[in-house]
RNA sequence: GGGCCCGUAGUCUAGGAUGGAUUAGGACGCUGGCCUGCGGAGCCGGAGAUCCUGGGUUCAAAUCCCAGCGGGCCCGCCA
């Protein structure tokens, strides 16, 4: 016999023997819910109930008394999986499992189901857009943006695992006056081709441009504000000013010749400022040349994201570009649809979208979890120039997507929650309220550097690239220092994926919403609770399954009789039951953790018995086939985390 | 000013939706052991915690509610 969950068989039988022996004693009563949870200590038992707290209210009897006449009452001559039950504590019912049924039943399951092991599939499939990462188009991949294609690739595998048809969709940012920046100083340089990795190089150029637009516009907001305004706002603009400059002087030590090209060639524009707006304008309206040079200084950059990304693992089924909304006219159609609500003011060509009116409108101020004075801001849609804003343009983004999916996953980070929100009223004051409630923002928190703030504009970040060469090339130390018999070539490709592992574990093994601050020590961990700890257990298990050299054939699960071996029994036939929690709630860290707990559990076993010079036969097979299990359930939780099991290192 | 998120040993972190048998689980660091077994990226042991504070709900609160404190983020014709 198999089960694709054999903790839930386990329960089954449990909650039928319960419910028939609450039946003998007191018939009338009726539980609806019958919750089973594990025991705080493994001697209690495998499987709890305090269904007699609950009861013994009912029937005004004492629930330790209650248990006791329940579990005389259970029919013992039903036992499969279940060994005994048992009174205790105040009033639990605990449940003792017969392991040599229940390891025969898990180890089975795990080895027939292999691959499939512990990917229960939903009854209710979806088509699910996760899009994920989405990082504009202006510079590397910082680490402060490295949590979310981590977490986004992870809850697309989860969900895929789960049996939706998952598509994960990247989001190119291309609209905007950030676009035009870079595409401005790109075109002043004469389009140059990349000497470096092409994210890298477009990152020097936007933030030298960036900062030099930036001054030069502080400038004549400053002369402005000589002949009008307070000292107040002069001295204001004198400290941007000041902190500017600052980044200049950076920026000028670290790319000299750049920088000096860059501040000669804009310094011949009479007006860079407008410059930038007026590219903006055009490329939103299609035009031409401005659409060939943007596309081509974004298409630079998504190279680079793409051998990043692809480094880590992290693919995708489609490239969404903003413009493409923009030029079909999607993003005028929603805007129209819009206009038609009655929730749009007009000031001067200036479109706002008051939300807070929706919400009282259509009373969703519980729906979004409100406090009762709060009132969402108004949202602006339409520049006074006839451009859009982001928001805007996502809220056709949003209903483009619902047209090939009923549940739309956005991974991006908590600072954008009232944009999320102000999208979703959006889409409930267009009577697209389905779609609304289908619509998840998946919010996580930042990453910051200690000291100070990670900002691209002023080009101080740490890349992923970065953060992934120093991992493979500490993980290359550790090789050649741990394995040094093994071929160079053979070094490299091990260091590979024990840093990127590293890297991609650190960064998913936290709870998304707490804040994290970088340190080199959290990626770098090759020790416990990391990836290369986890990888290398299963190494350990592949490298004693290698030693044998046979299958396990004469198997007696009755000689796993050591209390440790019952353990990794049962923490294999959880899987399936974190796997569904983890998919269900959007909890990738649920995996990583749980795959350490397996790997902590057998590097304890592996130290106290031996496996294939244990006495007789039939229990060196039974760990054979045991250690096999721990290997194919490592395996395919790190697959769910985009970590490589590899079979030696 | 308003809103959101976070606050657990020196450091990092689990548990929190569904309050119970907890004595708060783990890692790093510190510290004492284990190299004759199948990979020491390992194993076993020790010390180390006002679960931010104060109230409340409850027979029972790290967990739920309220107030406060500390850190972060947001409230833009940026994305």
């Amino acid at each position: 016999m198999i089960s694709a969950a054999p903790l839930t068989e386990l329960k089954k039988e449990c909650e039928i023997l319960l419910r028939e022996a609450i039946k003998k004693i007191s018939p009338e009563t009726m539980l609806e819910t019958l919750v089973l949870e594990k025991p705080p200590v493994w001697d209690f038992g495998q499987i709890a109930s305090s269904a007699c707290f609950e009861l013994a209210k009912k029937l005004g009897e004492k629930p330790l008394a209650l248990a006791e006449r329940v579990t005389e009452a259970v029919d013992k001559s039903k036992f499969s999986l279940v060994q005994n039950v048992v009174a205790a504590g105040g009033g639990y019912i605990n449940f003792h499992v017969n392991f040599t049924n229940f390891s025969a039943l898990t180890i089975d399951s795990v080895r027939r189901m292999d691959t499939a092991y512990g990917l229960v599939k939903t009854d209710k499939s979806l088509e699910v857009i996760v899009e994920h990462t989405s990082v504009n188009p202006l510079h590397p991949i910082h680490i402060g943006q490295a949590r979310n294609p981590m977490l986004g690739d992870s809850i697309a595998r989860l969900l895929a695992g789960r049996g939706h048809s998952v598509s994960r969709h990247y989001y190119v940012d291309d609209v905007g006056r950030q676009t035009a920046v870079i595409a401005y100083g790109y075109e002043k340089l004469g389009k140059p081709r990349p000497i470096e990795k092409p994210d890298h190089f477009i990152g020097k150029i936007y933030t030298i441009t960036s900062c030099i637009v930036e001054i030069n516009r502080l400038k004549k907001e400053l002369e402005l504000a000589k002949l009008v305004s307070a000292e107040e706002e002069i001295a204001k603009i004198n400290r941007e000013l000041d902190d500017w400059t600052a980044i200049a002087f950076e920026l000028k030590e670290k790319y000299p010749e750049l920088f000096e090209k860059l501040l000669q060639k804009i310094g011949e524009d009479e007006n860079p400022e407008s410059s930038i707006n007026a590219l903006n304008r055009a490329y939103e309206a299609g035009d031409e040349k401005a659409r060939l040079l943007i596309r081509e200084v974004s298409e630079l950059c998504l190279e680079g994201f793409k051998e990043t990304l692809s480094r880590i693992g992290v693919s995708y089924d489609s490239w969404d570009w903003e413009s493409d909304l923009v030029w079909s006219g999607l993003v005028i159609e929603v805007l129209q649809k819009l206009k038609q609500t009655r929730y749009i003011s007009a000031v001067g060509g200036v479109l706002e979208f008051e939300a807070g009116k929706v919400v009282e409108d259509l009373g969703l101020r519980e729906k979004f979890g409100l406090r009762k004075d709060y009132e969402v801001p108004s949202l602006t849609l339409v520049r006074a120039d006839g451009t859009t804003l982001y928001t805007t343009r996502d809220i056709a983004y949003t209903l483009w997507k619902f047209r090939k999916a009923n549940r739309c996953i956005n991974v991006i980070g908590m600072e954008q929650s009232l944009a999320q929100t102000q999208l979703k009223i959006a889409l409930y004051a267009l009577g697209y309220s389905e779609q609304a409630e289908n619509l998840t923002h998946f919010a996580y928190n930042l990453v910051t550097l200690p000291g100070y703030k990670m900002s691209s504009r002023r080009g101080r970040y740490i890349t992923l690239d970065e953060v992934m060469n120093e991992a493979v090339e500490r993980a290359y130390q550790e090789v050649s220092r741990r394995s040094p018999q093994l071929e160079e070539e053979e070094k490299r490709k091990v260091a590979e994926f024990v840093g990127i592992g590293a890297v991609r574990y650190a960064l998913v093994e936290v709870d998304p919403l707490k804040p994290v601050e970088f340190n080199w020590d959290r990626v770098l961990n090759f020790e416990k609770n990391s990836a290369p700890y986890i990888q290398y257990t299963h190494a350990r298990a592949c490298s004693i399954l290698r030693k044998a050299s046979r299958k396990p054939e004469k198997v007696s699960y009755d000689l796993l009789k050591a209390k440790l071996e019952n353990e990794i029994v049962f923490a294999l036939a959880e899987f399936p039951e974190v796997f569904v929690e983890a998919a269900e709630f959007l909890k990738p860290n649920l995996i990583a953790d749980y795959a350490n707990n397996l790997a902590d559990k057998f590097n304890t076993f592996y130290n106290a018995f031996p496996v294939l010079k244990a006495e007789p036969q039939e229990l060196s097979d039974a760990r054979l086939a045991l250690v096999d299990a721990v290997r194919t359930v490592l395996r395919n939780a790190l697959n769910l985390i985009g970590v490589f099991a590899p079979e030696k290192m």
